[in-house]
DNA sequence: CAAGATTGATCTGTCAATCTTC
DNA sequence: GAAGATTGACAGATCAATCTTG
């Protein structure tokens, strides 16, 4: 990818390096466009109909979905692929804006439930249906259902791979 | 994707959203996980290795490519898909460490020619190895080649969808 | 005044350190 | 002491405002 001259062809340690080919250079280059641009859109979207980020989006979505909309910060951290710290910083600025609330568990209190309030429900409620909406139109409509497939079988092998690296 | 109870039966405005079926909905939650953690996987290899984000690597990378290694401050943030603003704060900070130069462009005022220094090219050389090889092995070497044929029609047409709805 | 580029204020994420509970 | 969670200091990105050149 970078233009390197003749050290191109220099050995350095112990195996040359494969550079990458014409077409997976190509390849390479699309997909981190789309890794840029993809959320991008979409954090557009949802900041100006529900002055809300992709990731906080999915918090409310997850809580949503989790038993009497309460999750441990900790699973939830899992779930929307955040860190335990930045998540904590996160739901302190979701609180403060009453859509989130948060209570130590009382059987065990190392733990803390974030719990999804009224509001916030609302807010998902109201704000779900322009996101799916646009996630249908940038992604899963321009893909036929083979594609659909092929995409989700490609995600995961990269992600068993990426998540064996760490 | 959020639990809406009966509210996802509802009309609200003019037309009902076409909610995402399972397979769908799964799909799209592996490519979220690679948006976030794949960039994050290659983030960490740089940074360790040459203490560089992905983003500056392809500054210096891009640059590399340009003549005389030269880019123009608004060309080279097309190419690396940044604000002119994020560019300029982080060109400003490579040049603090010696890796980049700026200069007016001599022809007409109004340009900033970004210029790759020696010790930027040095720096790009290496790390380029170790990045690469990440790259293959996180992405490229874990795809056939008629996947990465299929990823690079899909990017495309998926980034042909973002660019024009913006 | 339009386009290229920069700047400063503000917000968000990261990292390391810390606190708490079991 | 280990795991869950929080905190504060710092680094980086965004946005709007500004500056400059042609």
């Amino acid at each position: 990818m970078p233009r390197l001259n003749a050290k191109r062809s220099r050995t350095r340690g112990v195996s040359a390096t494969r550079w990458l080919t014409g077409e997976e250079e190509a390849t390479w280059r699309l997909l981190v466009q789309v890794m840029v641009k993809l959320p991008w859109a979409l954090e557009c979207q949802l900041q100006r109909d529900a002055s809300l980020s992709f990731i906080e989006y999915h918090v409310l979505a997850r809580l949503s979905e989790g038993r009497v909309r309460t999750l441990r910060m900790s699973e939830l951290a899992m779930l929307t692929n955040a860190s335990l710290s930045r998540l904590s910083h996160l739901v302190k600025r979701l609180e403060s804006r009453g859509l989130v609330r948060r209570e130590v568990d009382p059987t065990d209190g190392r733990f803390t439930n974030a719990v999804l309030t009224k509001a916030g429900h609302e807010l998902l409620v109201d704000s779900a249906p322009g996101h799916v909406t646009r996630v249908r139109s940038l992604v899963i409509d321009g893909l036929s259902s083979s594609e659909l497939q092929q995409l989700h079988d490609a995600s995961k092998r990269l992600l068993g791979r990426i998540d064996a690296s760490s």
